[in-house]
DNA sequence: AGCACGCCGACT
DNA sequence: GTCGGCGTGCTC
C-alpha cells in the first residue's frame, strides 16, 4: 500500500503530494501525521489518500518511518475542505492544513498539563523514626488521603517527599488537567422571547443560509442561543463566530453561563496552552459549542448542525495575511458537508449578503425592532466647515460640546468615537511638506505619543520622533489628524474632574486589558469614553446616552470601493451604543461632507434605501457584488526581477483578454500601492470582470502564474484595501 | 524550505 | 593550487 503524503513545509515547490510507501504493520489512515524521509533528512507530513497502486518510480519509493499518532488529527471534513480550499483560492496545501491545528502541536512541544497526586501505596510501612519529616507526610496523607504533589514539596521539602516516592510508601498518579479560559459568570436568566424573536428562531430551521438582519438591540444573540439550543436538543454541535473585537468578556460569559461545560472557546487571547487543550476537547467531541472568532471555522468538531456568523459584515472575517480566505466560504463548505443550517446575523449586512438575500440565495430574516421597544438614538449631522466659518476649529463641536456638558450635569456616560489609534497619523513638515517614512515600507510613519516614537504598522520598524525635519532643517513640525490620545488630552481640558477612559489597541494589548477598561468605566458617573472600533461593539452601558463620532468622514475618503458600505456600518454600529436600556440616547456626528447620501440614510437607520442606492452605484459601475475584482500580487527582494515576472503574467492575462473582450470591465499592471514592504518590492496585476464567466476566467488566470518563478504570488477576490 | 551539485574569484 | 561564493534543481 502507498500513502500520498503532503509535506509540512510552507513552499511553492512542495507544493504536491509526494507517494511513500507503507510499511507492513504500520497502520497509516487518512489525515495521519506522519514522519517521512525527505532528501536526506525526516520531515512531518500529513497523509491525504491511500491506494493500492503508486504513480511514481517504485524503485524511488521509500516508506514512512512512523506516525506521530495512532489516530487521523485531520477529519475527513477538514482534508475535502482542504482540496477545495486549495483548488477555490488557489492556495499551498500545507499552509492549509496548518490552519486545522493549534500552533502548538506544530512544535515539537505538545505541553499537557499534567498534575501529580501523591497517594499512599495501599501496604505502605511507616518510615523510621528518624526521618520526622516522611512520618509528618505519612501522616498528612493519611488526614486527606491525597494531595498534589508540588503542595506537599512545598509544604515538607522535596527531599523527604522524594524519598518516600523512591521506596515506595508514595504513589504518584498523574492526571490530565484542561486549562480552561477565563470567564466571568453571569446569574442565569430565563430571558422570555419576543414574539419578533421567536418568529425567528422558528422561521430558522432547514438546511440552508438565512441572513438574519436584526436592528441593534433587537436580540440577535438570544436568537443565536436559543437556535443552538434547538441543535444541541437534537444531538448535534454549533459553531457560533463572532469578530475578535466584539469578543468581550461579557459575551464568553453569557455563553458559558447559557451552556456550561459543553462551551468551548476561541480567541486570540488564549494562552498557547489553553487554546490547545480548548482544541482537544472540540476534537475528541467533550465540546459541543464553539464560541470563537474567524479561525474558530476550522474547529475539527463533529455533527455540526448550525453555524452562526455574528455581525457578518465585520472585515475581521477576511484573513488578509495568507493564507487568504474569506469566512462566508469556509462556512458555506461546512453547511453544504454537514447539511446544516447558517446563519449571517446583523444589524448592517454587506452588501454583498444582502444581494444574496434579494436575489434568493440566502433567506432573508427579519427583526426590525428593539427588544424593549426603544426607539433607535437621534443622529445629529453637524457640519465641520460650517463650525470652521463660524471660528471653531477645535475637535468638539459647539453642539458637541453642549452635549457633552449636560451628560455630565447629569450624571450620566457618554462614548466618543474615533477611527484611528495613536496621538495622531503623521508627522509633517510645516515648511516643506516633508513627512516622515518606513526605511522598508514606503509608507508613513504613525507618531504614537507616549513613546514619542514613530512607528511602521506594515513591519513595525521604530523611529525617533522628529524635532527637525531631515530634508530642510525647518523645527515646524506639525501633528496630523486627530487620534484618540489627542481627544482624551483635550477632554482632560474641558472636563477636568471628569474619569476619561481611552480604549484601543495600545491600551488593551495586555491579557484582560479590554476587561479592566470596561469595568472602571462601568462604574464611572459622570464618565467619558474614548476609543477607536473597539468600543462600538457588544458593551450595554445604561447610562451612555450620548455617542460623539468626531471624524465620520474618516473612513469614507479612503480608495476602496466598500469604504461607503463601512461608513454606514460604522455609524449605525456606533450609535447603536447610545441608550440601550430605558432613555433615548442621542448621537453627534461630524463631518466635513454633510450631504454625502450615507449620512442621509444612516441617520434614518434606512438599510435598505441605503442598499438601494448603493447597490445601484455598484451595478453601473462595475463593481462587486455585480463584477469581481482579482488581484495579482507579485513580491521579492529583488526589483527587477518581480517587474519582470509580473509583466510576462499580465502578458499571459492580455491574452485571456482578447478571450473574453466583453467580460473585461478593467485590466492593468503598476506597482503596489505599498511598493516595498520588509524589503521586498511589490508589483501587482488588477483586473475586473463581469461574473457571468468569473469563475471560468479565473480559473485561467491561476494558471498564467508560472510555477517556477522566483515571485511569491498572492492571488486576492474583492480586496478590501489595495495597498 | 533545505541541501547538493557546480562553476568562477581571492587566499593560506 | 584550494576554499567558498550562491545560482539551479531536486526532494516520493
Amino acid at each position: 500500500m502507498f500513502a500520498k503524503v503532503i509535506i509540512d513545509q510552507d513552499a511553492k515547490a512542495l507544493d504536491r503530494e509526494f507517494e511513500y510507501e507503507i510499511p507492513d504493520g504500520l497502520d497509516v489512515k487518512e489525515g495521519m501525521r506522519v514522519v517521512v524521509p525527505f532528501g536526506n533528512r525526516s520531515l512531518q507530513g500529513f497523509v491525504v489518500g491511500i491506494s493500492e497502486e503508486c504513480s511514481f518510480d517504485k524503485e524511488k519509493v521509500k516508506p514512512i518511518l512512523r506516525t506521530i499518532e495512532d489516530f487521523a488529527v485531520i477529519k475527513k471534513e477538514m482534508l475535502q475542505l482542504m482540496f477545495y480550499m486549495a483548488d477555490k483560492m488557489h492556495l499551498k496545501l500545507a499552509s492549509i492544513l496548518r490552519l486545522f491545528l493549534p500552533s502548538e502541536m506544530r512544535t515539537d512541544k505538545i505541553r499537557e498539563l499534567i498534575v501529580k497526586t501523591c497517594v499512599l501505596a495501599e501496604n505502605f510501612s511507616m518510615p523510621s523514626n528518624r526521618a520526622k519529616k516522611q512520618i509528618e507526610i505519612v501522616e498528612y496523607l493519611k488526614g486527606c488521603g491525597s494531595e498534589k504533589m508540588s503542595e506537599l514539596s512545598n509544604r515538607f521539602g522535596y527531599a523527604s517527599l522524594s524519598a518516600l516516592i523512591k521506596n515506595g510508601t508514595i504513589v504518584v498518579e498523574e492526571h490530565h488537567q484542561n486549562r480552561t479560559p477565563e470567564f466571568d459568570t453571569l446569574e442565569k436568566v430565563e430571558r422570555k422571547l419576543t414574539p419578533l424573536q421567536q418568529r425567528a428562531v422558528d422561521t430558522i430551521s432547514e438546511d440552508k443560509t438565512y441572513l438574519l438582519h436584526g436592528v441593534t438591540g433587537s436580540g440577535k444573540t438570544e436568537v443565536y442561543m436559543n437556535l443552538i439550543e434547538k441543535q444541541l436538543a437534537k444531538g448535534k454541535t454549533a459553531i457560533m463566530l463572532v469578530p475578535e473585537i466584539s469578543l468581550t468578556p461579557q459575551v464568553l460569559a453569557n455563553f458559558k453561563t447559557r451552556f456550561g461545560e459543553q462551551v468551548a472557546l476561541i480567541h486570540s487571547g488564549l494562552s498557547a496552552g489553553e487554546r490547545f487543550d480548548e482544541w482537544k476537547r472540540i476534537f475528541f467531541g467533550e465540546a459541543k459549542v464553539i464560541v470563537g472568532a474567524r479561525s474558530a471555522i476550522f474547529s475539527p468538531i463533529e455533527n455540526v448542525g448550525i453555524i452562526i456568523i455574528d455581525e457578518e459584515h465585520e472585515q475581521s472575517y477576511v484573513s488578509e495575511s495568507n493564507p487568504r480566505y474569506d469566512t462566508h466560504d469556509i462556512a458555506e463548505f461546512r453547511r453544504k458537508y454537514n447539511n446544516c443550517t447558517l446563519v449571517l446575523g446583523s444589524a448592517t449586512p454587506s452588501i454583498d449578503s444582502y444581494a444574496k438575500a434579494i436575489d434568493g440565495e440566502y433567506q432573508l430574516v427579519e427583526m426590525p425592532v428593539r427588544v424593549n421597544g426603544m426607539e433607535m438614538p437621534k443622529i445629529v449631522v453637524v457640519d465641520m466647515l460650517m463650525e470652521m466659518r463660524q471660528g471653531n476649529n477645535k475637535i468638539f463641536s459647539i453642539p458637541l460640546y453642549y452635549e457633552l456638558k449636560n451628560i455630565i450635569e447629569n450624571k450620566k456616560q457618554a462614548m466618543i468615537f474615533i477611527n484611528r489609534r495613536g496621538f495622531s497619523s503623521f508627522q509633517r513638515c510645516r515648511q516643506c511638506g516633508y513627512v516622515a517614512k518606513c526605511s522598508d515600507c514606503d509608507v508613513s510613519l504613525v507618531y504614537h505619543v507616549y513613546e514619542n516614537r514613530l512607528k511602521c504598522h506594515y513591519c513595525g520598524k521604530r523611529f525617533k520622533a522628529l524635532d527637525v525635519c531631515p530634508s530642510c532643517g525647518s523645527t515646524d513640525i506639525k501633528q496630523g489628524a486627530v487620534g484618540t490620545e489627542r481627544v482624551v488630552e483635550e477632554l482632560k481640558k474641558l472636563f477636568p474632574d471628569v474619569p476619561i477612559f481611552r480604549m484601543d489597541n495600545d491600551t488593551t494589548s495586555r491579557k484582560n486589558g479590554h476587561r479592566a477598561i470596561l469595568n472602571q468605566f462601568r462604574n464611572a458617573k459622570p464618565g467619558i469614553l474614548v476609543g477607536t472600533q473597539m468600543i462600538a461593539k457588544g458593551h450595554d452601558f445604561e447610562d451612555v446616552l450620548l455617542v460623539g463620532i468626531v471624524d465620520a468622514d474618516q473612513s469614507l475618503y479612503q480608495s476602496d470601493y466598500r469604504s461607503i458600505e463601512r461608513t454606514f456600518q460604522l455609524i449605525t454600529q456606533v450609535a447603536g451604543r447610545a441608550g440601550r436600556s430605558s432613555q433615548q440616547g442621542r448621537v453627534i456626528l461630524q463631518t466635513y461632507s454633510p450631504r454625502h447620501f450615507v449620512y442621509r440614510f444612516a441617520t434614518n437607520y434606512d438599510y435598505k434605501g441605503f442598499f438601494k442606492k448603493e447597490a445601484n452605484l455598484r451595478k453601473v459601475t462595475n463593481f462587486p457584488p455585480y463584477a469581481r475584482i482579482l488581484r495579482v500580487l507579485f513580491s521579492h527582494e529583488d526589483e527587477k526581477v518581480v517587474a519582470q515576472e509580473c509583466k510576462l503574467c499580465f502578458g499571459k492575462i492580455k491574452a485571456i483578454k482578447e478571450q473574453y473582450p466583453d467580460d473585461f470591465v478593467y485590466l492593468d499592471v503598476m506597482k503596489a500601492p505599498l511598493n516595498k514592504i520588509k524589503n521586498k518590492f511589490r508589483y501587482q496585476i488588477l483586473m475586473r470582470f463581469k461574473l457571468e464567466k468569473a469563475d471560468e476566467i479565473e480559473k485561467k488566470v491561476f494558471e498564467t502564474v508560472d510555477p517556477k518563478a522566483k515571485s511569491s504570488v498572492f492571488f486576492e477576490v474583492n480586496p478590501n484595501n489595495l495597498s
